[in-house]
DNA sequence: CATCTGATGCGACTGAGTCGCATTAAGTCA
DNA sequence: TGACTTAATGCGACTCAGTCGCATCAGATG
């Protein structure tokens, strides 16, 4: 269990119940495992995982789940860069917006913040009038430890 | 036809021949599509629009096409906040930086550029030491028209 | 023009995600 | 606590975007 999770599932949970929404077995079950997974899950590990756990549970729940959790915005989806086929990830939202950089050679993917990510956010909503109720920003490049190495090794996508 | 069009298409043509890449017609074809639409395209769409000249044209071709352009990184794909489905959407990749904004009630997708966004990019590769690639910024939420009228309107998608 | 080779068309195939419906179980209240 | 109501789950058939291997076609080159 990561430190995330302490922090996070009584929230999610009175969201949940705030809202008038059931709080079933498996629902509770799905947001452990995503609270819990030190990784970005897409919906077939997360499925996966909740077989280890209840071997019953069918895919169909794992999706409307995710559906649920997104539209209240409770969780984010991510695309990380493609890296791996078309996937999307999904994260626990916290209130401190980050993003993610995912290295197109070695397929880390690092999260990042800083102010002028927020102050950006700041300036669009007042430059556009746009009320903001998602804001997603990743970068796919070279990290640090590949760029150092300049080396050949095979690119996977995107490089020039 | 665009401004977009005359002014990139050289130099696509170029770019493409620079790498050995064999301009055929298909290829040619496409990219004057994606580059005369006003709209941000979808791998159906442009398919469509590719079989009103080229009734032939085989869906193989477009995908395979739109995976080489990415790949030389002419066109930038997008999610537009999954909008409408998982598609995914395509554009010319131009040297200024911009990004989109998907209103979530009436669906509108907004193009914005700001010099924040450019420092933001800078700072992240300062940052982080990653050399970036590939910059996505989307973000979603409610326009101004459709925020003044503070209406009661279905919505679509991610609103808490 | 002839040759070489990468690109296209094709159609079968895959597999993620969806849908309608019967069954189950969460929430509620007597 | 034990019905009762109704949302949620499990299920399996279904859809349909995207992939793949292979035969054929057509750029590029000299
Ligand atoms: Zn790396
Ligand atoms: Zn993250
Ligand atoms: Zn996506
Ligand atoms: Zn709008």
């Amino acid at each position: 269990m990561t430190k995330a999770s302490a922090l996070h599932r009584p929230h999610l949970v009175k969201r949940l119940a705030a809202e008038g929404i059931r709080l079933t077995a498996q629902r509770k079950m799905l947001v452990e495992i995503i609270q819990d997974s030190s990784d970005h899950l897409d919906a077939a590990s997360l499925l996966r995982l909740a077989k280890k756990r209840d071997s019953h549970i069918h895919r169909a729940t794992v999706y409307r789940t995710l559906d649920l959790l997104k539209r209240l915005s409770l969780i984010d989806e991510l695309d990380l860069m493609h890296l791996e086929g078309e996937k999307h990830f999904y994260e626990v939202r916290t209130k401190s917006e980050h993003f993610h950089l995912a290295c197109f050679r070695c397929g880390k993917i690092v999260e990042h913040k800083t102010p002028t990510f927020e102050l950006l956010k700041k300036e669009i909503s007042k430059q556009t009038g746009f009320r903001i109720n998602v804001i997603r920003l990743e970068v796919g490049g070279e990290c640090r430890n590949c760029g150092a190495q300049s080396s050949n090794l095979p690119r996977k996508v995107g490089v020039p």
